[in-house]
DNA sequence: GCAAGGTC
C-alpha cells in the first residue's frame, strides 16, 4: 500500500518524516519518501510525505465584479464566489495531485486548530482531483515529539467537518464584507473630489477596530479632566533611617474631609504601631513565551515593531535557531526535554554560567499558562546561535528568547517583605518593605528588576511614637497615555482581534492607510512593570501610590503623581495616535450605523462566537452566512442611504444654506480644508464637504467646541 | 486598487 501524507508547512513534513522512517529516508525536493508500519489496517506502507505553505485556496469574485463601481458594491453581498488554488500555489497542488494518483491513502498532517483543518480540507480537495477514491484521514498531534508523532501515525482520526464549515463561514465573510465596504468609502470618497482622491481606504473586520481603539485612546486623552486629590504623609526617623508611611485610604478628591481627617492626626501626636510583619514573599518566573508576549517584549525593551520582532523571528526560526514564532502556547509539554534545551546554551559567554546552573541541578519545571494551541510549543531556543552568525537585531532578539527561556527554567525569585501599619489619629498607614534574598531567574532574566528597598527599623506591636511630621499633600489625577504598541496588541489579544500571526500586519495595515502616526513623545509616566501575577509588588513600597498605570481594560484615569505631580518624567516613545482621516472614518461608522458599530470589536467576537457554535454543531455555516450577511447588508444600505441623501442635498442646492454654514465656522472650515485637503473656495466643493460634514458631525462639533 | 488567514 502507498500513503501519502502532507503537512501545513516544510518543517512539520521533515519532523514527521524524520521520526516515522527511523532516519533513513531518500528525499527528494518536496516529497520524503520511505517505510512505515501504521498498524492496522494498513501495515506496512510505502509512504511519501510532503506539504503545503499555508493555504492552497483563496476566494474570489468572477472577474465580472472587477469593476468598483458596477456592479454597485452592495452586490457583493450576494455575488456567486469561487474557490481557487492561489497562482503560486499551483505546483503545490499539482504535486498532491499527482502523487495522490498512484496512492490508497491521503494522511493529512495539519495543525490542529480550525485553520489547519480548514487547510487539510484543501489538500484532500487537490488529493481527490488526482484519485477520487482515495482514503483520507488525519493525524492528530501537538508536537513533534518522536513518541507522539509515532502515537498519532497509528491512531487516525478523521478531518472535522464543522471546523472546515467554520472557517469556510470566517473567509466568505471577510471577503464580501471587506470588498464592500471598502468600495463604498473608497468610492464616496472619491465622489467628493480633493487629494485623497486617489487613495484606498480599506475596511476589515480587524483593522477598523484596531483603528477603533487607537481612537478610542485618543478621546479619553483629549477629553481628559484631571481631578485634585488630596492625602495624609508620615514620615519618622528611627536609627537614622527614615520610614514613610503611606495612607491606607490612598487619597480622596475631597479637601475638607482630608483636613478633618488630618487635623485629628496632627491633635493625637502619637502615633501607634498596630501590625509588624515579616513574610516570604516571590517574584514569578515569567510564563512561557508566546507570539504575543515576543512582540510586546520586542515593542517594550528591544525597541522594535511587532512586524519588525516577527520578521526576525521568522528569519531565527528558517535557520533553525528557534522554535515555531507564531504560537499561541504558554506551556511546555510535559515530555520535553527542556534541560538538554539549556545545555546547549552552555556555551554562551554571557548566560552560559546561568545555564551550566541549571543543568547542573537548579533546573525548575517552567511554569504552565492556560494557553495551548494544540499546534506549536512556546517559543524557545532550539540549538545555540553565536552572535557572529547573526545580524545585531536577529541576535538581540534571539537573546531575548534565550533569556526567557531560561528564565522560565529557573526558580521564582525570593525575598522577605515587611508590613509595619500604624494607627495615628483613627487613620491607619503603612510601611512596606522588600528584601531580595534570592535572585534566581533575575540574574539572566535582565528585563526586569527586582530591587531591595531601603531597610526599614525594627518596630514592635503596641510601641508608641511621635511621628517627625505629617504632611497633607495635594495631587492631580494625570492623562492616560496613548497607546503604545504593546498596549495596541495587549488589547487586540483580549478582544480577539486578529490572530498571533496577523496582529502585527493590521497595526502596520492602519499605518499604511494613514489611519494613525506613530509619533514619539514623553509618556506621563513610566512603563509599568511586565504586567504578570506576582505576589507583594515590589514597586509598592515606599513610593506613596506614585501612579496607576492608564492601561489595562478599562483604565480609569487615576493615575497621577502625588505631591507636586509633575508627571513629565515618562520616558520617550512611540505612540499610536489616530489621524484625522482615522477620527473621522470611526465617528462616521459610528454615527452612521446605529444598530450594528462597525467600529467596535464587538462584531469581531461575534463572528468569533458564531465559528465556535459551528464547530460545536449549535448552528450550520449556512444559518451563519445567511444571517451575518443579513446584518451587514443592513448596515451598508443604512450608511449608503446616509450618504446618497447628503449627497443630493449637496448637489441640489449648492449655493444656499449647505454652504453658509460652514463659511460662518471659519474655524471649522479651515481645519476641514488644511487636514483633509478640500478645495478651499470651490462652493461645489463646499457642498460636498457638507456631505462629510454631516457624516462626522461629531468629529465638527469637537472642532468647533 | 479591496479582507483575513495560513506560510516563505
Amino acid at each position: 500500500m502507498r500513503v501519502l501524507c502532507v503537512a501545513e508547512k516544510p518543517s512539520i513534513s521533515k519532523a514527521v518524516a524524520d521520526h516515522l522512517s527511523g532516519g533513513s529516508k531518500q528525499m527528494f525536493i518536496k516529497n520524503y519518501s520511505f517505510d512505515f508500519d501504521f498498524g492496522q489496517p494498513w501495515g506496512r506502507c510505502n509512504v511519501t510525505m510532503t506539504c503545503v505553505t499555508g493555504h492552497l485556496t483563496g476566494m474570489v469574485f468572477p472577474s465580472a465584479f472587477n469593476n468598483w463601481a458596477y456592479p454597485p458594491p452592495e452586490s457583493l453581498f450576494n455575488a456567486d464566489v469561487l474557490t481557487q488554488v492561489d497562482d503560486d500555489k499551483k505546483s503545490i497542488a499539482a504535486n498532491i495531485e499527482s502523487q495522490a494518483r498512484s496512492c490508497q491513502a491521503l494522511v493529512i498532517w495539519t495543525d490542529c486548530d480550525r485553520e489547519g483543518e480548514h487547510i487539510g480540507s484543501e489538500i484532500r480537495a487537490a488529493a481527490l482531483k488526482g484519485n477520487k477514491n482515495i482514503q483520507v484521514k488525519r493525524a492528530r498531534f501537538s508536537n513533534i515529539e518522536r513518541a507522539h508523532v509515532l502515537s498519532a501515525a497509528r491512531h487516525l482520526v478523521m478531518l472535522d467537518e464543522r471546523q472546515v464549515h467554520a472557517v469556510e463561514a470566517r473567509i466568505e465573510l471577510d471577503l464580501r464584507i471587506g470588498f464592500a465596504f471598502t468600495r463604498f468609502i473608497t468610492n464616496s470618497l472619491r465622489a467628493l473630489g480633493g487629494p485623497l482622491e486617489d487613495k484606498v481606504l480599506s475596511y476589515g473586520a480587524c483593522q477598523f477596530p484596531t483603528l477603533g481603539f487607537v481612537v478610542e485612546r485618543y478621546f479619553r486623552v483629549k477629553d481628559f479632566v484631571p481631578e485634585t486629590f488630596w492625602s495624609i504623609k508620615v514620615r519618622y526617623n528611627r536609627k537614622g533611617i527614615d520610614v514613610n508611611f503611606s495612607w491606607a485610604r490612598s487619597r480622596l478628591f475631597d479637601r475638607l474631609s482630608v483636613i478633618i481627617l488630618y487635623e485629628r492626626c496632627l491633635r493625637a501626636k502619637i502615633a501607634k504601631v498596630t501590625k509588624v510583619q515579616e513574610r516570604p514573599t516571590k517574584k514569578f518566573k515569567p510564563l512561557p513565551l508566546t507570539t504575543v508576549e515576543l512582540q510586546k517584549a520586542a515593542t517594550r525593551m528591544l525597541r522594535m515593531t511587532g512586524q519588525q520582532a516577527m520578521n526576525i523571528a521568522e528569519s531565527l526560526y528558517n535557520k533553525g535557531f528557534i522554535s515555531y514564532p507564531r504560537t499561541e502556547t504558554d506551556r511546555f509539554d510535559k515530555g520535553m526535554d527542556l534541560r538538554a534545551l539549556c545545555a546547549k546554551q552552555v556555551q554562551d559567554n554571557r548566560w552560559g554560567g546561568f545555564a551550566q546552573g541549571l543543568v547542573d541541578g537548579r533546573f525548575s519545571q517552567p511554569r504552565e499558562g492556560r494557553n495551548d494551541d494544540k499546534a506549536h510549543p512556546p517559543i524557545h531556543p532550539v540549538t545555540y546561535a553565536a552572535p557572529t552568525v547573526l545580524s545585531p537585531d536577529e541576535a538581540r532578539l534571539y537573546e531575548y528568547v534565550v533569556r526567557r527561556f531560561l528564565a522560565c527554567c529557573s526558580d521564582d525569585a525570593k525575598g522577605l517583605a515587611t508590613d509595619i501599619e500604624i494607627d495615628y489619629g483613627g487613620e491607619s498607614f503603612s510601611a512596606h518593605g522588600v528584601i531580595v534574598l534570592e535572585r534566581n531567574y533575575l540574574d539572566v532574566f535582565v528585563y526586569e528588576k527586582w530591587n531591595s528597598s531601603a531597610e526599614l527599623p525594627k518596630f514592635v506591636v503596641g510601641e508608641q511614637f511621635q511621628p517627625a511630621e505629617a504632611l497633607m499633600t495635594e495631587g492631580q489625577t494625570s492623562k492616560p497615555n496613548y497607546l503604545t504598541e504593546a498596549d495596541l496588541i495587549a488589547l487586540m489579544d483580549a478582544n480577539g482581534i486578529g490572530t498571533d500571526a496577523t496582529m502585527a500586519e493590521h497595526i502596520q495595515k492602519i499605518q499604511d492607510r494613514q489611519y494613525v502616526d506613530v509619533v514619539n513623545l514623553r509618556g506621563s509616566q513610566g512603563d509599568g512593570d511586565d504586567g504578570d501575577v506576582e505576589e507583594a509588588p515590589a514597586t509598592r513600597g515606599g513610593r506613596g501610590g506614585r501612579g496607576s498605570r492608564g492601561g489595562r481594560g478599562g483604565a480609569r484615569g487615576r493615575g497621577g503623581g502625588a505631591g507636586g505631580g509633575s508627571g513629565g518624567q515618562g520616558k520617550m516613545g512611540k505612540y499610536f495616535v489616530p489621524t484625522k482621516l482615522g477620527v473621522a472614518l470611526i465617528l462616521g461608522f459610528d454615527r452612521m450605523n446605529f444598530e450594528t458599530s462597525l467600529g467596535k470589536p464587538f462584531l469581531r467576537r461575534e463572528m468569533e462566537m458564531k465559528m465556535k457554535a459551528i464547530c460545536e454543531g449549535r448552528t450550520t455555516k449556512a444559518a451563519v452566512l445567511q444571517e451575518s450577511i443579513g446584518q451587514y447588508r443592513r448596515v451598508f444600505i443604512q450608511s449608503q442611504e446616509k450618504v446618497n441623501v447628503l449627497k443630493t442635498v449637496g448637489t441640489q442646492a449648492p449655493s444656499c444654506s449647505v454652504a453658509t454654514p460652514i463659511s460662518s465656522h471659519p474655524i471649522l472650515a479651515g481645519f476641514l480644508f488644511a487636514n483633509l485637503g478640500f478645495p478651499f473656495n470651490d462652493l461645489q466643493g463646499l457642498s460636498r464637504v457638507c456631505v462629510w460634514l454631516r457624516m462626522f458631525s461629531r468629529m465638527a462639533q469637537l472642532v468647533i467646541a
